[in-house]
DNA sequence: AGGGCCACTCGGGCGC
DNA sequence: TGCGCCCGAGTGGCCC
């Protein structure tokens, strides 16, 4: 399930093994992973000869920088890169593969087949979705602890379901909720603007904190995420309470509760989350 | 216009 | 044991 630091982390890995690369015909075997343009054969042709100059990522979105074009790709919950030399045994997992004048590929493989990918000319990326709407991303001087409150002031909406709503700030999905949610003592289900500003504040930091913690560690793995060159993150071992229902609370011993909280697995500490 | 609900997708877990 | 149902995940679209 990758969310913000195993994006980034896919990001920095991927890099190093497509950058200069030239593509030179492109295979889609499922083309309903290709959103934009409509036609398939539109998004091959345009792909045709071009190079990968760099990758960035905004919010849980990969941007693979081009001669002409950006693409954007979301992995949702399992999809996968790899760059491997052609003619390697093709997954039957795999949906797109990237072929390269060097003789490599690179290959998208997604068992749920859920994830996304849009190609727009470069410098349009931004305006339209699935970018267009997206909130402040954590670590910039966009996202500040004011604007954090503001957005939160004006709904009573839970706090899990506000955190994972893209448009408030980036990054973060159900492991990263609920982990920031616990460190910053909140309780999931408190109405987003019944939060005191010292609460905001804690909240702030540990948004941040936590997500540059799970980069700098290569990011959680918990049911499948490796990064592009098929190496596990570490952040799991450091997770207080995703995953961990029913185990002793590292704060205060008591066990830990699961429920659901606007349709999602939510994992907290009764005793340490008000 | 904010917010709730559903579709998308399928391996795996669970219940009968 | 085998079958089938449903969960889970993030986002866009639709509707109120």
């Amino acid at each position: 399930m990758p969310e913000l630091p195993e994006v980034e982390t896919i990001k920095r890995t991927l890099i190093q093994l497509v950058a200069g690369k030239v593509i030179e015909d492109v295979t889609v075997w499922w083309p309903k992973i290709i959103k934009k343009p409509d036609e398939v054969e539109q998004f091959i042709d345009a792909l045709k000869g071009q190079t990968i100059h760099d990758i960035g990522r905004r919010g849980k979105f990969l941007k693979f920088f081009l001669d002409d074009y950006v693409l954007v790709s979301h992995l949702r919950m399992e999809g996968r890169y790899s760059v491997v030399k052609s003619g390697e045994p093709i997954d039957k997992h795999t949906h797109v593969i990237f072929h390269f004048t060097d003789g490599t590929e690179l290959r998208y493989r997604d068992v749920r087949k859920f994830g996304t990918m849009h190609l727009f000319k470069k410098g349009e990326e931004e305006k339209e979705l699935p970018l267009s709407q997206l909130g402040p991303e954590p670590f910039s001087e966009q996202f500040t602890a004011g604007l954090l409150m503001e957005k939160l002031q004006k709904t009573n909406r839970k706090m899990k379901t506000v955190l994972l709503d893209q448009t408030v700030v980036v990054g973060l999905g159900n492991i990263y909720v609920d982990e920031v949610l616990f460190r910053s003592g909140i309780h999931p289900e408190r109405p987003a603007n019944s939060l005191k500003q010292e609460e905001v504040h804690v909240l702030y930091q540990e948004i941040i904190a936590t997500l540059e913690e799970a980069v700098e560690k290569g990011g959680s793995t918990v049911r499948s995420y490796v990064n592009s060159q098929g190496q596990t993150g570490m952040f799991q071992l450091e997770l207080f309470v995703y995953g961990h229902k029913g185990e002793p609370c590292k704060k205060c011993g008591q066990p830990l509760q699961k429920m659901v909280v606007g349709g999602r697995g939510t994992h907290y500490c009764s005793h340490c989350q008000k």
